[in-house]
DNA sequence: GCATCACCATACTCTAGCGTATGGTGATGG
DNA sequence: CCATCACCATACGCTAGAGTATGGTGATGC
């Protein structure tokens, strides 16, 4: 909404970033129809007339706040797509990145409960359709032929979406077990060529 | 509530089942969150006053209608471990059915998206937990170890899960196509021992 | 040294949905 | 044939949250 001087006093007052980092810590938290603004305002320590300065209302805020995570959602896409050189790493760590980047997940995790949710369903699509391709191209690098690599990208992320609702569903087994790393192991050596 | 005379008059009259398959019905449409007692009683055709005769409030509704869908899905369950023999069947038949029984599966899809939920959250654990011991035991059939079964179950039905999330974000090939058909027979081909 | 502006509080209105109280009505059995 | 009961309508009050209007305050520029 406007720049920010700030010189001493160190953050007295609020911008529409901190709303918009609040708002995704929450909907990590609640979900999105928890995303309110009077009870954000609440957990701001300020009134919601803060709020009603910075945005138009609580869908202005949803779209730049969704805005913002796909942005560093796509960041962290390309970044690992050029650190990481052998196409296998890339899809190994593709899984092993789940308990790590935690707010990251747990947003998305959200989002995806929200599916349907008009302002949510065109983010998921493109998140959803980017990280395909990433995996598609991978699987391609490693000599599958594009339709099977389409094909084995979607049951890939398929098993990770899965993951994400099991893990909302308290089912999955203790991150820091051995189960847990039985379970990676076993699914990298299903889709994972060698 | 209590039992059901209807001599002649064919239903004119609301029974609680009727209130309990229509809410099934609402959250199979749009979800658990939109399953209210007025916008249900006017879909009905009544108001609210109907309702609160047949019920004690709104958990009281949700409560029976997830149980009655539950039973419906165990029996479901068991009838098709009893029909088929060949547990590599069974498993085929595991993903072949999603396109029918379209109603049971757009419940579970959206009662998936309101985990986190009291009420439904200790449905979707029995239910997961009883879909992944069947399938275990046809992989156990299939040669495989307990262990390996068990992770093999995890992994089958996270595919599962993930399809369902997909299609909730319309990321899925269209059902009657002939991608859908390649894509399910690449999923049985790399999840399922010849 | 004061006017301005960014930021926030306060105090409203409005709506949707929950739950309650109570009265009406048609079918039924004694 | 009328009293009862099952079922439903109507009219309440209550709450949470959305959005608006407006006033207050502290820092800053001129």
């Amino acid at each position: 909404m406007n720049a920010k001087p700030l010189k001493k006093q160190e953050r007295v007052t609020l911008s529409a970033a901190d709303w918009e980092r609040e708002a995704l810590a929450l909907v990590a938290e609640h979900g999105v129809q928890a995303l309110a603004v009077e009870p954000l305002a609440r957990r701001m320590g300020v009134t919601k007339g803060s709020f009603y300065w910075h945005f138009t209302g609580r869908e202005a805020l949803l779209e730049n706040a969704l805005r913002r995570w796909e942005e560093h959602d796509s960041r962290n896409l390309n970044r690992s797509l050029g650190e990481i050189d052998h196409p296998r790493d890339r899809l190994v760590s593709f899984f092993r990145r789940v308990p790590r980047e935690k707010l990251t997940h747990e947003v998305y995790s959200e989002l995806c409960a929200a599916a349907g949710h008009p302002q949510v369903e065109p983010v998921l699509e493109r998140v959803a359709e980017r990280r395909m391709q990433h995996l598609a191209a991978a699987f391609e690098e490693l000599g599958l032929d594009p339709v099977r690599a389409r094909n084995q990208a979607r049951l890939t992320y398929s098993v990770y979406l899965g993951f994400l609702q099991l893990q909302r569903q308290h089912q999955t087994p203790n991150l820091s077990s051995g189960d847990f790393d039985d379970y990676i192991e076993h699914v990298i050596n299903t889709l994972i060529p060698a």
